[in-house]
DNA sequence: GGATGTTTAACTTAGG
DNA sequence: CCTAAGTTAAACATCC
C-alpha cells in the first residue's frame, strides 16, 4: 500500500482558506494564500485589491498591452469576455468574476516577474482558493446549456488558472473522482446522433446553492441525491446482511458509505434522470428547452457565471459558436442568466 | 492505447 | 476530539 506523502496534499493553509470564501463574498479584499509545489512550508499570503482587478477588466486597457506571453494575453481576453457578460448580469456573475480576477492577479504578478528582476512569487504557482467541486460547478455554470464534457472542464480550469497547467494528471484525476463521487454532478449520456468521447456532465437540479455561504472551498454539507442515497443504503444493508455475498461484483468497503456500485450507476444511467433526460442532449428540441432552463434556474446564482475562455468568447457576442469546445452545444435561446 | 469513469483508500483540514 | 468534506493516489473497467 502506497502511502500518500504528506507533501503531496496541497490544500491551502487552513487559516487563510477558511476565510477565503466569506471574505471574497463580503469583503472584496482577498487574502490569497498559497503553497508552492515542492515546499510545503513556504506559505505566502497575497493581498489583492479588487479595484485593481476591476480596472484591469477594462478591455481598452487590455488591448493596448503588448509583448505579453500567450498566457498573459489569454487572461486579458478572459477578462474582456468577463466584462461583456457581466454587463448583462453583474450579480449572477460575481463569482466567476472573482475567479477571473484571481487569474488576472496571477497574470499581473507574472508581468512583474518578467518586467522586474525583483520578482517575488508567481501566482502561476499558487493554488486557487476553490475546491474542485467549485471549479467543476463553475465550468458547468459557464456553459449555456449547463452541460459540459470532462475535457471541457479541464480546459475551463486550465484557461482560468495557470496553476492547473501543471501536474495535470494529479488534479484531473481528482476532477474525475469528484464527478463520480458527488451526487451533485449528473452524467448525461450521449445519444447516438452525438458521438464522441465521454458523457456530458451537469448539475443535479436539486443540488441547490451549494456555496450560498460564500465559501467555495468547502460546502457546509455535501449534496446527496435521495434516490442514490437510498440505493446506497440498500446496497450497504444488503452487504452487511448477507455477509460478503457480493451482489454486484463490487468490492464494497465498510468505509465507503457514499458511493454507488458500477451496476447502480449503470441502472441509474438507464433510468431517466430527474428533469434531465439523455435525449435533451442533442440540439434541444423545443420541448426539451424547458427541462434545461428549469434546471438552470435552480442552480446557485452565486455560481452562475460567464464564460471566461477567450476561444469561446464568440458565444458572448452572439456568434453562435460552440461553447466549451467542440462537444458542447451553443443554443442561443438558452443564453439567459 | 488513451481518455473517461468508478471505486477504494489514506490522508488533511474545517467545523461542530 | 470527532466527523464530514475535500484531496490525492491508484487500480480497474469501459469506451472510442
Amino acid at each position: 500500500m502506497m502511502l500518500s506523502p504528506k507533501a503531496s496534499y496541497q490544500a491551502a493553509p487552513a487559516t487563510t482558506m477558511s476565510t477565503m470564501g466569506s471574505m471574497a463574498a463580503i469583503n472584496p479584499s482577498v487574502q490569497y494564500s498559497s503553497q508552492m509545489p515542492g515546499s510545503m512550508n513556504s506559505i505566502n499570503s497575497y493581498s489583492m485589491s479588487p479595484m485593481n482587478n476591476m480596472g484591469s477588466m477594462n478591455m481598452n486597457g487590455m488591448n493596448s498591452m503588448n509583448g505579453m506571453s500567450p498566457m498573459n494575453s489569454m487572461n486579458m481576453n478572459t477578462m474582456g469576455t468577463m466584462n461583456q457578460v457581466m454587463s448583462t448580469s453583474p450579480a449572477m456573475n460575481m463569482e466567476l468574476a472573482r475567479a477571473s480576477s484571481l487569474a488576472n492577479q496571477m497574470n499581473a504578478v507574472n508581468r512583474v516577474r518578467t518586467d522586474n528582476k525583483t520578482y517575488r512569487r508567481s501566482y502561476t504557482h499558487a493554488k486557487p482558493p476553490y475546491s474542485y467541486i467549485s471549479l467543476i460547478t463553475m465550468a458547468i455554470q459557464s456553459s449555456p446549456n449547463k452541460m459540459v464534457t470532462l475535457s471541457d472542464i479541464y480546459q475551463f480550469i486550465m484557461d482560468l488558472f495557470p496553476f492547473y497547467r501543471q501536474n495535470q494528471q494529479r488534479w484531473q484525476n481528482s476532477i474525475r473522482h469528484s464527478l463520480s463521487f458527488n451526487d451533485c454532478f449528473l452524467k448525461v449520456p450521449r445519444t447516438p446522433d452525438r458521438p464522441g468521447k465521454g458523457s456530458f456532465w451537469t448539475l443535479h437540479p436539486d443540488s441547490g446553492n451549494m456555496f450560498e455561504n460564500g465559501c467555495y472551498l468547502r460546502r457546509q454539507k455535501r449534496f446527496k441525491c435521495p434516490k442514490r442515497e437510498a440505493q446506497r443504503v440498500t446496497q450497504r444493508d444488503g452487504r452487511t446482511d448477507e455477509h460478503g455475498e457480493e451482489t454486484t461484483g463490487s468490492t464494497g468497503s465498510p468505509h465507503m458509505t457514499d458511493t454507488t456500485t458500477a451496476q447502480q450507476q449503470q441502472t441509474q444511467q438507464q433510468m431517466p434522470q430527474p428533469k434531465v433526460e439523455p435525449h435533451t442532449m442533442s440540439p434541444p428540441p423545443p420541448n426539451s428547452i424547458q427541462s434545461i432552463t428549469s434546471m438552470s434556474n435552480n442552480v446557485p446564482t452565486s455560481l452562475a457565471m460567464a464564460r471566461p475562455i477567450p476561444q469561446q468568447a464568440a458565444y458572448v457576442s452572439g456568434m453562435g459558436a460552440h461553447m466549451l469546445g467542440p462537444e458542447s452545444y451553443y443554443d442561443p435561446p438558452l443564453l439567459r442568466w
